[in-house]
DNA sequence: CAAATATCAGCTCCACTGAAATAA
DNA sequence: CTTATTTCAGTGGAGCTGATATTT
């Protein structure tokens, strides 16, 4: 069994593992101490003038449960405030507060800081057609529809 | 923030999930209806000849005692048995049991289908040039080691 | 005695299902 | 009345830390 395990799902799971972890901890490092991985699923998945909730559940793949737990969680930490969507009383518009807006900015540089240090293992044009091609699996596999 | 969540991590991410999820669907299809992803950590982390416990744990990078827990659920569904280890009486040596090794071939066939889906998207030697270059990368950002 | 191997016990996190409250 | 949105309550899976034999 020890030869046959080179397969590519593997390596994409390592890899997606690996930069997951060193990206908590980055961002950890960087002022936001009480953040977790799951917050992402909210914090990267809001609209420009807030989202609803099952709106980032849908995103995030995710029950609206789950996601209300990590709203209520990341609404304690200060990141997101809600208000009641104007035009529909059930619902809730989410969105990033000053220290979320913050958060945004430090974990997008520290995604590009991640995304080039894989670009200069294999070279930046290398890196960027394989940026590329997995987006087109992704696409094809398993689109957002959004 | 729409317009910046077009990282390659997340890509990868998302790629490897959806393969996490499809191939677990395909092998408790298959057959195999008590398997569970967690399993993967063992049974596929299995030298031949057996393994220990601390053996599968590092190279699945969990602790023992997960591994453990996982270990007593497959012996349990009768994917793996141990005997104590030859050369030293606290250790055990974790091995296929017939079931097991059923298990590991269709599981291979499984994972296999997939990986020829996703060249089959992008072109075959698109796909082996991809999974060559993830590899160098994970080689070089988390080398295993054995 | 110190180190290694495995297990026992308890805990946390995260996501799930089912049910309820409120509003459209 | 039915449907949509959110929340409340309970459950289970998976991995962690700390403590405990047992053997080297």
């Amino acid at each position: 069994m020890e030869a046959r395990r080179g397969f590519g799902i593997r390596l994409f799971a390592r890899l997606a593992d690996h930069y997951r972890d060193k990206n908590t901890r980055a961002i950890q490092e960087a002022g936001f101490a009480d953040y977790v991985h799951a917050h992402t699923q909210v914090l990267f998945n809001l609209e420009v003038g807030g989202s609803r909730v099952t709106t980032i559940a849908e995103r995030a793949r995710v029950t609206a449960q789950a996601i209300g737990k990590q709203i209520r969680d990341l609404e304690a930490k200060g990141y997101v405030t809600r208000k009641r969507d104007p035009e529909d009383g059930r619902a809730q518009l989410i969105s990033l507060t000053e220290r979320g807006l913050e958060f945004f900015e430090v974990a997008c540089g520290i995604i590009e800081r991640h995304e080039l240090e894989m670009a200069e293992i294999i070279g930046p044009l290398e890196y960027a057609v394989l940026r590329e091609r997995v987006r087109v699996i992704v696409q094809e596999v398993d689109p957002l529809g959004f």
